[in-house]
DNA sequence: ATAATAGTTCGGCATTATTGAACTGTTGAA
DNA sequence: TTCAACAGTTCAATAATGCCGAACTATTAT
């Protein structure tokens, strides 16, 4: 059974969260979540050819960047968007990201 | 005489923008060109411990992610922040980021 | 000319990222 | 119940990046 470790945001250095933030598929992960609110891992991917591992580990680093919460239910994974947190950690950032993201 | 490439803002990607900026480093280095407009590459250093080509890495990567202009100036290189041009690509962005900055 | 300065480039090593394969745990069906 | 399918994780090997010492280029000063 997984069980995930979430940061307090305020241990969360700035570097991480850009980090996390500058690669597309993570990137079109968080947007997808700033839209839908609670979604499974595999619902969460950007596209279907990205490799389960792979996927997993892009969660898994969003997760150690405070971005998301990730929590069990059944045999899914639930991640939701930690945004109020992220928001007060970073005013500001995780907006102008979106804002500026490609369609 | 080694000339720069400087991209056209328009065709900077998000990514590689905040990959930029994800750099601890970096960031420091665009925070100082932020404050002092025109600065040579030893000067933009944040320390006097980081090696001379790993500097020189990093100033390129900047220019590649349109952060930065250098131009030559005798035996000098001087760099400047592409603020304006930067906004414009990315309204709010740098701004959110140097003010999340730890100090 | 020579030496010092400012920085780039190159190449090798170290770190990090990606991904197939094997595994854990959960649900639904026979 | 067992069995198979499902949702994801973990592991280990390979691929891709990053870092930095050493050698190099160009400029200025002596």
């Amino acid at each position: 059974m997984p069980r995930f470790t979430h940061p307090r945001l305020e241990d969360v250095p700035l570097d991480l969260a850009l980090h996390a933030l500058a690669d597309p598929n993570r990137l079109a992960m968080v947007a997808r979540l700033a839209a839908t609110e609670r979604l499974s891992c595999t619902d969460a991917a950007p596209c279907e050819s990205i490799p389960k591992s792979t996927l997993s580990n892009h969660l898994k680093l969003l997760r150690a960047a405070g971005l998301i919460e990730t929590t069990q239910a059944g045999r899914e994974m639930i991640n939701t968007l930690r945004r109020a947190e992220f928001d007060q950690r970073f005013p500001g950032l995780l907006g102008a990201v979106l804002a500026n993201r490609p369609a």
